[in-house]
RNA sequence: GGCUCGGUGGCAGAGUGGUGAUGCAGCGGAUUGCAAAUCCGUCUACGCCGGUUCGAUUCCGACCCGAGCCUCCA
């Protein structure tokens, strides 16, 4: 009986997964904002729940994925207006961008990515529901929701009223009732981006777009929602509300957080200004390393980023690659995902440490296989990396990757044919000096019984 | 101030009421012309103080330290 097991960050610990359709699984995961670049902090939710999404596809017949894009929101403006331009030339931008950087990690396209400039009229309708109910009030052009209107108002957060106003952090506004209410409709100024509404012409508040966007594409309940830690409270939180007050029902079967990517102990942030975006990581590491670094450590544990990380992360891929390579044209046998170990770790709430711990077994019975094993055991290899999104590359190519500052192939095969002349002559002081001369552009040779073969360490 | 998480060997990082994490690094060996790769073996650990228990790194309590949230945030 193969079962998931997850966290449910709303409470209760680690317990089994029990899907509200079996045959029809359905997850919600909170999508950037696009207005710059993403750094790796924000790739690691994405990663996360892209290597859920992959779970879920192999234990259940239909898994609806959906990753929304958040473009409408005042640091979009703002950045628009510094850049002189206009909302949608900035956001069509950086969208285009994410998915760029986000599928140089393998990560699948989700099923569907909601934009929330496409769902106006649904955050209105959920607007005014709310207000006919009673959860939410007109005042001066803004819609606010009324959180004393909730009875478990802080349920998914672990706090109260009193508790939040202890820490006299809220905003105080003349137009909120209560200091914990939060908005759902604001006024636009002219030159502000808006649209027509009951209540003038105004934008949505930050929450509403993920409550209406899964009304309307997933339903009233869902399996999974998930995010990073910190979008637990506020956002999380008033999404529930929304949601729960506006259209009733449970909403979300699991909540589940990712820890934060940190940098020398703090989180990676944009307002500390020690963020490192994909893009400019990309140009020194594959994608799958970072990929493989993200997953290194377990999902609900901060992740020191450092060069450590990375260079480890890529050194155990060439490991696991090397065994590919040296398995030789053996093709793989067929392999159930559902009997990997891999898979096995992953069950256990996605434990990845413990995965790659697997992967490392795998590889290891690959390297030792006899010939009449070697098939299975590479079949074995390369399931449990699909599962984990790693692996997929031709294990040649990815040992000599090309680099636009090194010697060609061309070169190194010459190099490497002059080496085997002068040990076919046993001149072993030249054939050392041809692979020092290698080695010191990063080329590291080695022999075996067909030859010699290079990689780029 | 309120509310959450954490502290594991040189490093990274799982896990468990009682023998193994795993990887990197180190050390020893096999293999090799020498290497590389691979294989075999091996050292170093559970923040501090109490409690429960036959037995605690694991459960409970206090303490120390670190991080996060409290309407910008993955």
């Amino acid at each position: 009986m193969t079962e998931l097991l997850l966290t449910n960050s709303a409470g209760g610990g680690k317990s089994v997964f029990k899907p509200m359709d079996p045959e029809h699984i359905r997850m919600y995961v909170c999508g950037p904002t696009v207005y710059n670049l993403v750094h790796i902090g924000n790739a690691r939710p994405v990663v996360v729940f892209d290597t859920l999404f992959r779970v879920l596809q192999a234990l259940y017949p239909k898994v609806t994925y959906a990753r929304n894009i958040t473009d409408i929101d005042d640091k979009i403006i703002v950045a628009a207006r510094e850049r002189d331009t206009d909302i949608m030339t900035l956001t069509q931008e950086f969208t285009d961008k994410f998915r760029q950087d986000m599928a140089a990690l393998n990560n699948l396209d989700p099923s569907i990515e909601p934009q929330a400039t496409a769902h106006v009229e649904a955050m209105l309708d959920l607007t005014a529901r709310l207000i006919e109910r009673g959860h939410a009030y007109v005042s001066e052009g803004h819609v606010l929701f009324d959180v004393t209107s909730m009875e478990d108002y802080g349920e998914l957060s672990g706090r109260n009223l009193e508790d939040m106003l202890a820490g006299a952090r809220v905003e105080v506004s003349s137009y909120k009732r209560h200091p914990g209410d939060f908005v759902l409709w604001k006024p636009s100024r002219d030159d502000d981006p808006g649209w027509d509404s009951d209540y003038g012409r105004g934008r949505p508040g930050w929450h509403l777009e993920c409550s209406a966007m899964i009304h309307q594409h997933l339903g009233d309940n869902i399996d999974i929602h998930g995010g990073g830690r910190d979008l637990i409270f506020p956002h999380h939180e008033n999404e529930r509300a929304q949601s729960c007050c506006g259209y009733g029902g449970s909403f979300v079967g699991t909540w589940m957080h990712n820890a934060y990517v940190d940098m020398d102990g703090e989180k990676m942030s944009k307002s500390l200004g020690n963020v490192r975006t994909v893009r400019e990581l990309l140009e020194q590491y594959s994608g799958e390393t970072l990929r493989f670094a993200l997953l290194s450590a377990h999902y609900r544990s901060p992740l020191n980023f450092s060069k450590e990380l990375l260079d480890n992360a890529q050194a155990t891929l060439d490991g696991f690659y090397l065994a590919l390579r040296n398995a030789g044209d053996t093709a793989a046998e067929a392999s159930d995902a559902h009997l990997s170990p891999v898979f096995s770790a992953l069950l256990d709430d996605l434990n990845t440490p413990e995965a790659i711990a697997e992967l490392h077994q795998l590889a290891k019975a690959l390297n030792k296989a006899s010939e009449n094993e070697k098939a299975a055991a590479k079949a074995a290899l390369l399931a449990g990396g699909a599962v984990l999104g790693i692996l997929s590359e031709d294990p040649v190519a990815w040992l000599s990757k090309s680099d636009p500052d090194g010697l060609t192939a061309e070169v190194i095969d010459q190099m490497l044919i002059d080496r085997a002349e002068a040990k076919a002559n046993r001149n072993f002081s030249r054939a050392d000096a041809i692979r020092d001369e290698l080695n010191g552009a990063g080329i590291i040779i080695e022999d075996n019984a067909s030859g010699a073969t290079w990689r780029r360490g």
